[in-house]
DNA sequence: GATCTTCTGTAACAATTGTTACTGCAAACC
DNA sequence: GGTTTGCAGTAACAATTGTTACAGAAGATC
């Protein structure tokens, strides 16, 4: 483990704080679709992101979702940053996008790291940077953007996460992340097909075009 | 202005940090509807909130905006805190809501108080927190919500805000926040009146019941 | 191969929101 | 008092998004 870690996290903490990571973190690896975290459950570890995708959505009470934003390597759940550290419930959904391996780490550890290792307190703020202006764009795209083109960026975050022009999803399933009907992401994909930008096949979407 | 800050923040910070704000900060009095932070600016010291109200705003390139928050006594701006940190453009505008009063401080002193006074550690990341959480309520209302129960939800937050159940706003105003036409709002509102639940005046809002 | 299930395509329609245009009213200004 | 300016009310219409319903195609299962 401690070599996942010196290749994902070097660049971020110093040599120490590494083997403090690797003494206390577990290893864990979950394959794609597997629930994460449950909106309103308690979280007593927080995960570093070795390889693999993670989606995080927001849930309201009725059950509708929305996506928020994809984390990958190199980043943390700022959200579990705060409830552990507010000793707070969950306000997020999170399911692993596609296989992935993560470290998990006790909580007490937080703490004690943000005042031990100037590293360490970095890479949290810079998470909470993160996650901000990422839920700042959330918030531009459905705020200012029209479903067509909040389908393109879909469509376009998905191929980056995935590094595959092929997305393997129904048409249900990207409603229930952009929070619309399955015949309005139908009807827009079947434009972008007519206009020459996907091709479409049961189950999945092969992009040709942005 | 030490005891304005004893009033104010005594509970989340030590005596001794309270003396370092009161010898490195300014204080600062500001208006209601002066512009205190521009998108694409960058910041040079963070503002602690004694008393009135900030309204956060995000704007996209035609000049669109829409409201994300209100910030009060007690709370600083997370955007503040980590663009100065990550040294990084502001992604938000600030505006006076009411008059305020604030202390604002250089940003070379957030990093030494960071590792030297723990209160300071929590503070700063219950405001990350606490952002965070605002800003998926906001995502919550923008994705879930129809406008008229957004021109709700806004209506109630202005009132606590501003603690008075009369909104000195033309529908113009809120439509800007709420990134809507003044015609729209100005729909909802007779609608609301028709109901009772509001008075309508020009250029201010009577709210009667909720 | 026959059946069942799930996914996609499509039409028709409803609801919500956005746009344009015009009106009268109130306050401000001269 | 008369004029100007900005605000609010309203109608008519357009665009976008959401809903319902149904048909056919692709796989999965037996």
């Amino acid at each position: 483990m401690i070599q996942e870690l010196r290749d994902n996290y070097g660049k971020f903490f110093e040599e120490k704080l590494l083997e403090e990571i690797n003494s206390v973190g577990t290893f864990k690896e979950v394959s794609a679709g597997i629930e994460l975290i449950k909106p309103g459950s308690y979280i007593k570890s927080m995960p570093l992101i070795i390889n693999g995708a993670i989606k995080i959505l927001r849930e309201d009470q009725d059950g509708d979702e929305l996506l928020l934003y994809f984390l990958e390597r190199g980043d943390t759940c700022a959200m579990t940053l705060s409830c552990c550290l507010g000793h707070q419930k969950s306000e997020i959904k999170a399911i692993a996008e596609t296989d992935a391996k993560l470290v998990m780490i006790p909580i007490e550890k937080m703490e004690e790291w943000t005042a031990k290792y100037k590293s360490w307190r970095n890479f949290v703020f810079d998470s909470y940077h993160h996650r901000l202006i990422e839920a700042f764009e959330t918030i531009d795209s459905i705020a200012f953007m029209n479903m067509d083109d909040r389908l393109l960026k879909y469509l376009k975050d998905k191929i980056k996460i995935n590094k595959n022009n092929i997305i393997n999803n129904t048409h249900q399933q990207i409603a229930y992340d952009l929070h619309t009907s399955r015949v309005v992401i139908s009807r827009l994909l079947k434009k972008l097909e007519n206009e020459g930008n996907v091709k479409l096949h049961r189950n999945s979407i092969e992009v040709i075009h942005i």
